[in-house]
DNA sequence: ATTGTTTTTTAGACAAGCCTAAACTTTATT
DNA sequence: AATAAAGTTTAGGCTTGTCTAAAAAACAAT
C-alpha cells in the first residue's frame, strides 16, 4: 500500500539501513553500507543524503543513518513482499530454504498490490517466512517474539528451533543436512565451558556436537 | 538460459519489436514502437540503433527495424518468461485472463532461471498460455497452430475456441461475461452479410449475436 | 595536543534512458 | 517536377546511479 514512488535501488538502499540499524546504537554506517550492497562509500553516502532529503532517512553527516517513522514504514513494506514471496517459493514450489532469498530480492521489486494480497491470501495471511522471520501484516506491523539463542540456553534446557540469525545458503545447508529445521524439538545434553560447544539432541533422537557459532545462531522458543 | 544481459528497458524494445514485425512486412517502425512503448519516436530510433549495435537488430535508417536470428530468440525468451507466468497467475492464483497481462510484464523480467524451469515444470511443461498464445519451450521453440478467425466461418461451421487476437482487458471481459472463453465449442447459426455480424451458439446451449470485430478477434480450431 | 589513520563526504565524470527541437528522408499531392 | 506533409534521425540536455580522486572530519595513539 505504499512505495513504487522509490526506485529498486532506493529500495535496496531503504532496506539494508533498515537491517543494518538493527544493533546496539541503531544506525547504519556508510561503510557498511557500502559492503552490504556491493558498491563504494562514495555512491552509499550520495544516496543517503538523498534519502535523507526525500524524507525517509535522518542523517547526521559522518555520523551514519538511520531510518525515521516514514522511512520505517516504507522498509517494513519492502520487508513484507520478500518474505512473502519466500513462503510462496518455499511452500507453493518447494524450493529449499537456502535457495529462495536470491529470488525473493527480486520479486520484491514486482510492485503489483493486487498480486502481493493474492499471494498474502492464499498462504492464508501467514506471520512468518521460511527461516522464522516476522512477516509484516499490510500495515506494517510485525508479530513480536522473544526468541532466545540456542548458545546461551543451560544444560538440559530445551525447546524449538523457530529462526535463524545468520541467513547464508551454506549455513541453511548445514542445518539441513544436520536435521537442525524450523519446528524441532531440540535438548541441550551437555555444554563445553571451555569452547562453548554443545551437545544437543535432536527431536528426542539424533545427538550432535555444535560450535558456540552455529548455536548462538540458531534461535530457540522455550 | 539468454538474457540477462540486457536491461529491461532492451527488453522491452525488443518484445515490442517481436510483436509489431508480425505483420505483411515483417518490420517494426519507429512511430510504432514510440507508440507501443509509451516513449517518443526520438527514443525508439535511439534504442533501435543501439540494439543494431549490440546485433540483435537490423536496421536500415528511414526503413524500420526487424529482429535478426539472434534478436527473435533472445525475444522467444523473454516472451516465454512472459506467458509462463500469465498462465501461473490464472492456474495457482486463481486470476482472471484478463487480469494477468500487466503482472506478467513485471515479472518476465524476474531473471532466475531456476525459478523459470521450476513454474515449468509446476505447469507440466504447458504449450498455451491462457489466451491461447504458444508458449517457447526452452530452446526458444513454438507449437505451431492454424487457427482460423471465427469471423471467415461459414453459416453452420463450428469449432473450438483456442485463442484470441485482441489481448485488451476489456474485450477479455466482455468475452469472459458473454461465456466465449478457452475451450467452448461454438457453432455459426447465422451470418449476416451486410455488417458480417453473427449469430452463434455457445457450447450447444447459449445464442448470442456478436459484432463482425469481436468475431474476427476470436481465434477458432475447427 | 599533535600526528597519523580511518572513515565519510564532496567534486567531477560517465553511461543509460529519456526528453525537446531541429534537421533530414521519404511519401503524398498538385 | 516541385512542394507539402509525414515520419525518422540527430543534436543537445536532463536525471539517476555509478565510479575515482581528493578533501574533510573523526578517531586513535603516542
Amino acid at each position: 500500500m505504499l512505495p513504487n514512488e522509490y526506485s529498486h535501488t532506493e529500495q535496496n538502499y531503504i532496506k539494508a539501513i533498515y537491517h543494518l540499524s538493527r544493533n546496539e546504537d541503531g544506525t547504519a554506517y556508510t561503510q557498511q553500507l557500502a559492503s552490504a550492497l556491493s558498491t563504494t562509500p562514495a555512491s552509499a553516502s550520495d544516496m543517503v543524503k538523498k534519502l535523507s532529503e526525500k524524507g525517509l532517512v535522518s542523517h547526521i553527516p559522518y555520523r551514519g543513518a538511520k531510518l525515521n517513522k516514514r522511512g520505517e514504514k516504507t522498509a517494513l513494506y519492502i520487508i513484507r513482499r520478500h518474505r512473502l514471496w519466500e513462503l510462496f517459493l518455499t511452500e507453493v514450489l518447494k524450493f529449499r530454504w537456502d535457495e529462495v532469498h536470491p529470488m525473493a530480492e527480486e520479486l520484491e521489486h514486482v510492485s503489483s498490490d493486487l498480486l502481493l494480497d493474492r499471494i498474502d491470501k492464499y498462504l492464508n495471511y501467514p506471520r512468518f517466512d521460511p527461516h522464522g522471520d516476522p512477516i509484516p501484516d499490510a500495515q506494517g506491523k510485525i508479530t513480536e517474539t522473544n526468541f532466545t539463542r540456542l548458545g546461551t540456553l543451560d544444560k538440559n534446557q530445551s525447546g524449538t528451533i523457530s529462526g535463524v540469525e545468520e541467513h547464508s545458503a551454506e549455513f541453511l545447508q548445514y542445518l539441513q543436512e544436520a536435521g537442525m529445521v524450523l519446528g524441532c524439538q531440540i535438548k541441550i545434553v551437555n555444554r563445553y565451558d571451555f569452547d562453548k560447544s554443545f551437545d544437543v539432541l535432536i527431536n528426542g533422537k539424533k545427538s550432535l556436537h555444535i560450535s558456540s557459532q552455529v548455536a548462538m545462531n540458531i534461535l530457540i522458543k522455550k
